[in-house]
DNA sequence: TACTTGCACTAACGAATGTTAGTTAAGCGC
DNA sequence: GCGCTTAACTAACATTCGTTAGTGCAAGTA
């Protein structure tokens, strides 16, 4: 436990505070308990409450984009990327639950301007999925669908990750990853010819 | 605007206040501020601000039991019980949003032993999807899936609609739940035979 | 008319909130 | 050893928090 990198520990421990009791339930004070510190000497990494809440939820947000362009660099057909996005998805989210968590619930907590840029920012990432459906359409491998509706579907399905994922539990991350991706791509019906 | 039941009236606004800035962020003061008279007054109406998430939480709990428990009566196979609760989840959902709301995300904050009273409520309601499936299974309708991850993931889709459902806008409720109920009996994948 | 009830009020309580100002002690390069 | 930086501190600020006590008034009932 050596002295790594403060401030870090500092949106660490403030991310599962927040996971925890959401953004307006923890206070200044709950945060320097637990970092062991006064609430004033916070102030010393950070210029406000609502600075951490923009840090991790724009923080995960690059995250979750990156790979996502990581993936679209690569040349696969649409059913092969949308299992690499999903893939990846889970893996940033399972690496960083309790930030993962603050950026599914938490961000509407953001002011304006900064609530205005993490829509958009949401926006980006939710057109990345919308273009894998529409690929997927184009090479017949899809149906069609409403694809607005799908990608909220979707990423519900993923997010949802966050409620429930346990580390030392019984699935591993990629586990979770392919049975996702197996019950977006086929559902639950038996196919005929089983 | 006649003088119906004022106390439903407050339940209403604080179900829409602590929607939009969560049980935390909700001040009494606020809520006194929405229905127009001073906060001391709304104890008049209630014991404590938790009275008010108790009874939104568990008001809608027994919405979406009762609900099921008419799903249930009624003998059909697996395939059409599953439309008929997704349908009934996505109407309650849709005709009481905000308390949906609250329902799915603001529980946490209550506390012991209410809490432990919710989730064990909330485990009923999973249960009987979970039976569902395992019928699903057993008539040979349903692949054989990992029943509690399944029954996550389709909760997922179906709370996230808590998330973006305008009314008024493009969707009724009923068509959502049959995109919602063929998604997650068929999943995304072009059957072969098209 | 007298009494009760419903619904609101004012005033205040102690505690908690985010944040600021100013200080102190330790460690490091010169 | 001197000066600067880092990382913490104490003390306090104005505000807001949930809640309680006590009051007033209007409507309904005996």
């Amino acid at each position: 436990m050596e002295n790594t990198n403060r401030r870090e520990t500092l949106m660490r421990a403030a991310a599962r505070l927040m996971r925890e009791n959401g953004y307006p339930g923890t206070s200044m004070r709950d945060l320097a308990t637990a970092m062991d510190i006064e609430a004033a000497s916070l102030y010393h990494y950070v210029d406000s409450k609502e600075d951490i809440l923009k840090e991790i939820c724009f923080g995960m947000g690059r995250s979750y984009l990156n790979a996502m362009a990581e993936v679209n660099d690569i040349y696969f057909n649409a059913g092969e990327r949308l299992g690499m996005a999903v893939r990846a998805h889970i893996r940033i989210l399972t690496d960083n639950l309790d930030a993962s968590h603050v950026f599914v619930h938490e961000w509407r907590h953001l002011s304006e301007p900064s609530l205005a840029a993490f829509k958009k920012l949401r926006d980006d990432y939710e057109n990345h999925f919308r273009v894998i459906l529409r690929n997927g359409e184009e090479e017949g491998l899809f149906n069609e669908v409403d694809n607005k509706f799908a990608v909220l579907t979707i990423l519900a399905s993923l997010n949802w990750v966050v409620e429930w994922y346990r580390p030392n539990g019984d699935m591993t991350p990629e586990q979770i990853a392919d049975k996702l991706t197996q019950f977006i791509l086929s559902g639950l019906r038996k196919d005929i010819q089983a």
